[in-house]
DNA sequence: TTCCGGTCCTGAATCGATTCATATCCGCAG
DNA sequence: CTGCGGATATGAATCGATTCAGGACCGGAA
């Protein structure tokens, strides 16, 4: 247990004073070569890091930003935070990420957490669909970022995907390769995404001239892999004349779900369902029927999210002239193994 | 921008001093009830947010414990931080999950990090194997404890998981079901994972008078599917009577690559090729062939490893009694359809 | 009345780095 | 010789919360 050195212990072996030596830390060239020398090789001798809190309650604010996800077990999530780390570091900010697992009181704790750190910036998957947590964070005057979500009215700033957009990508897939009965593996009602998705499968299927009772909808508690392999189950239940011939999934997660379902029933992917998901994370490519699905550029979306933090908080001290934005992404289908037409 | 209200803005608009309201906040007990309840009034209606800065300066320590892990995209590793994430939030601390992607620059960066935040402790899964990061982080006297890797020594404490036995099991399993000729997908040789692995494999070969010839060893880049991929593709490549009928794979990630493989190339799983991984990630199970795989229970070693840490460093305050340990847990073979015996 | 033991509250010192007004020194121009 | 600008270095004030020695007050006992 090293008794923590301080700039005090540095400046008294280097024979300076303290404002010297926290010169030579930011402001090097203000000082002489032979004194600059002299104190970092003290600095060096003595292992003194400087301390972040003192720093910090000096300058009134952290250099680091908070991001808070609904599941770090969704590798979605996980590119997002890669993105936003790596804007972050660029302008020197560490990130903290947080995991609400969807639980508006987690979110709760993690944003007074925040708060307290007095961290330069949040951004944020919402967890709470009232919006209740947002209003009383909103009171602290941190700015933040809406992740994965459209802001209302122009109170902050947000980075998002077109839902919509993705739902009819991947609907207007299945349509053009002759489904006409399909399934929406929807995930828990009343997440916008889930809704979006929903919406833009619907258009898809008007635009072919088939009305919404050709898509049946199976909501499930979760966006695991668990709930696919139910909400596949409950599939499989359906007598055969009713059972559709392709399912669209609302994350990847579910996806797979639904596929470890068929294969353990001895039903071909793609040939008797095909199936296609959202987000394309890693192992969507991986599963041993590839999976079609709708790619999200989570790694853009987060360092992208980052950036307009960025730009609010002013990157380097002073906050610049800065309008909110809702920048919006554009999905893209990958074709796989998983709803490649039948031969 | 609230114009952030501080401790003696309270204190004047309650009527009262700064000392009672830091009284209200961390001794309520000895502050009159009526004052109390006026105090907190204020704090509320003010939306006062005590500085964690100021308080850490203060008290001279942080509350918050970091986690420097391999690599965020291995689900193994993010079930290592729900696990440390759940025992340090149960004695009130944060946890600041950093990702050092295996290069040892990031993992330095990341631990000076640490050091500037005089956090309380740390659980690093090394990145370095020269060891050089450890011993200039020993210097500022931070505690820390060794994830998935055994402490030489009785510098610190560690937990991991017996990968001998793990390469043992896996070995021992598929011998049992006939095999005679297998690979090893082994990742970057160097990894100390990596090469006990492999001795617990020879081990359980040698258990059935079977020499190191019948183990071919392929090693990879890197941990993951692009990589198995890979292996899967050198695999095919071996002439039909040479080709091994089993892979044992030093992870998850691998065997989800060579089973992808196995399956672009309609080489059957597992009656051409049996495929065996490590760490059972969710994923394992989710695959449509369902991967046997050596379980590590990961969110128990991340647990563990920070009440390691929090014995160490004191959960209360006052450091106890602490005897630095090395914790040795076993593996478990979980035996799924990748690996059941031909027929 | 005086003194005592509580209860409740005050206010100054403290943590460590940053910042800035001020001091010192040197060389050179006037 | 004086004065001035530039280059360096100093050290006190500051950030916000915690802590603790001590003060004010009250009721009851002697």
């Amino acid at each position: 247990m090293a008794p923590s050195v301080g700039i005090k212990d540095v400046a008294r072996a280097a024979g300076v004073s303290v404002g010297t030596v926290s010169n030579v830390i930011n402001r090097p060239e203000t000082v002489a070569t032979e004194t600059r020398a002299r104190v970092q090789s003290v600095i060096d001798r003595l292992g003194y890091v400087r301390s972040e809190s003192a720093r910090q309650l000096r300058a009134g604010r952290s250099r680091i930003m908070g991001l808070l996800v609904l599941d770090m077990g969704n590798p979605f999530f996980v590119d997002v935070a890669r993105g936003a780390e790596r804007a972050a570091r660029a302008a020197g900010l560490g990130v903290m990420v947080c995991n609400s697992a969807q639980s508006p009181g987690e979110e709760a704790e993690y944003l007074s957490l925040f708060a307290e750190q007095r961290v330069r910036g949040v951004l944020l998957t919402p967890a709470d669909a009232t919006g209740r947590n947002i209003a009383a964070f909103r009171r602290h005057g941190i700015p933040f970022v809406l992740v994965d979500r459209v802001a209302e009215g122009t109170t902050e700033c947000s980075v998002s995907v077109d839902d919509v957009a993705g739902g009819a990508l991947a609907v207007r897939h299945l349509v053009d390769a002759g489904h006409r009965s399909l399934a929406y593996v929807s995930g828990p009602p009343g997440l916008n995404q889930v809704r979006d998705r929903r919406t833009g499968a619907l258009d898809a299927l008007a635009e072919a001239g088939l009305g919404p009772d050709a898509l049946r909808e199976l909501p499930t508690e979760r966006l695991d892999v668990a709930a696919g392999r139910d909400a596949g189950a409950r599939l499989l239940g359906l007598p055969d004349a009713d059972r559709p011939t392709a399912v669209f999934c609302a994350n990847d997660l579910l996806a797979l779900g639904v596929l470890q379902a068929m294969y353990a029933a001895g039903v071909n992917v793609p040939d008797d369902l095909a199936i296609v998901g959202y987000d394309d994370i890693e192992f969507a490519a991986a599963a041993a029927v590839p999976l079609t699905s709708v790619r999200q550029p989570a790694v853009t979306m987060g360092a992208l999210a980052a950036e307009l933090l960025l730009e609010e908080t002013g990157a380097q001290g002073a906050p610049t002239a800065h309008e909110h934005r809702r920048v919006v992404l554009q999905p893209e289908l990958v074709v796989r193994g998983s709803s490649l037409p039948a031969r």
